[in-house]
DNA sequence: CGAACCTTTGATCATACTCAAATGCTGTGG
DNA sequence: CCACAGCATTTGAGTATGATCAAAGGTTCG
């Protein structure tokens, strides 16, 4: 884990997710006010621990490079992948509501990682100041209530197979926000075990699911690199439930 | 649906569920700025909807008496059970974070009940109000996010007798502190098939999980009377996964 | 070059679902 | 107050989805 007090290399005026991230309208006035504010920029090598289960922290994070996910140690040494946290994601956005109370979860990179940390109660107060910013991080917050509320939701109801294809699409449109998709193709960090963990699978049935569907044509995986060649098809297993 | 502007038979002081309820720290100390807060008090007849998906509203609700429920449709006329309320707790405690946002998720009544209509913005500023009640409402809205996230994380990995064994504990555990439990009976409204929605399994299944547990006296529903004998072997079944 | 990890395949098994139908309970209107 | 309609519960038989157990190739990284 290497921290710099201040990466020049890593200026947030440069930076392509800052029209992504929970400070956007802040970041689009005055790019400055943020990095003036930025206490350090850390990166992390894959599979490295970012923050521990029941951990108390001053410190907001916001991933500026690379695939990190929360996740969540349930008995006998598994987990729980509760999300997947892209460029331009906060690590943890309950603090903005909750502040530095004991997370019930754990961030861990996926890839080599890096991320920019702030201090929180200045940050909070940013993100919180009248106008388009306290209106955007309202909504942020809100669209990840509803997306946990959803989840909840789908519990029985949908197969194997529907919540795969619909964690791949909701990836790719995630990551083609950041800029990160070319044609169709992109970089895929998660390997079979994590997909796994984060729809409580097993890596076999999702092997066997993903196999199927590169049988069929819908999409292809080679080393680290996705392609998906047929989106509506992939959609169409969605509905399917 | 029965509505009066101020019910003399229900004053907030001698209310049994003032010290369970959101407003707690406020209504041990002065119970008559809960009261003069209240606009109305209704009463709802069982299955009645209370609030309709999508819906923004400017009252904050709290059940009086009897049960309701949280829930959302999903496709094919099923619907998913987010959680039952009991008396002293809130209809919709997002609204306190997010305002009159419209909601996820509608409310029904799952017996006879009664609700305490409160303005929200009002009310949202007595909760938010420095100290002990600030305090208490922060940790009420952190605990509901607490169990979302266990409830995300429980996903593929509980088996349907555990998580139906965690419920009825829960529940128990739940109307003791409403002071609704005696001995080890209590009135029990969800029927098999509330169970079945809330956890997403069939109604079937939920009958024949409940009839195990009745032939091993661990159990008995008669009626919408329900008493619990062997609550140690209930927490067994929990743990086994 | 070897160890660790990731992917793939096969065979078998169990949990919970589907379909079908009978019985019991509750409340409502004649 | 009884008859009936509409729910809610219970039981049986068969099925399917995804898990488990076992093991063999591929990659990647140190």
């Amino acid at each position: 884990m290497a921290t710099e007090k201040n990466s020049p290399s890593l200026s947030c005026k440069d930076c392509p997710f800052g029209n992504v991230s929970f400070y956007a309208p802040t970041w689009t006035s005055s790019p400055d006010a943020i990095q003036s504010l930025r206490s350090r920029v850390t990166t992390y090598k894959a599979r490295q621990a970012i923050i521990y289960e029941g951990e108390e922290s001053n410190l907001f994070g916001t991933l500026r490079q690379g695939w990190a996910y929360r996740y969540k140690n349930i008995g006998n040494g598994r987990r729980q992948i509760l999300g997947f946290i892209l460029p331009g994601d906060a690590m943890t956005l309950e603090m903005l509501t909750f502040g530095n109370l004991p997370l019930p979860f754990g961030v861990s990179a996926l890839s080599p990682a890096t991320i920019c940390w702030f201090p929180l109660e200045e940050m909070t107060e940013l993100l919180r100041r009248k106008g388009p910013q306290d209106e955007h991080s309202r909504q942020m917050v809100h669209g990840y209530f509803n997306w946990l509320i959803r989840r909840n939701s789908a519990m029985g109801h949908t197969s194997a197979a529907s919540s795969l294809a619909e964690l791949l699409l909701q990836l790719m449109v995630r990551l083609k926000r950041c800029g990160m998709v070319s044609g169709n193709e992109y970089d895929f960090a998660p390997t079979q075990a994590d997909l796994a963990d984060s729809l409580g699978l097993t890596t076999i049935h999702v092997n066997r699911l993903l196999g199927g569907m590169k049988r069929q044509g819908i999409l292809q995986i080679e080393g680290k690199k996705m392609q998906v060649f047929d989106k509506v098809q992939l959609r169409r297993i969605v509905t399917q439930g």
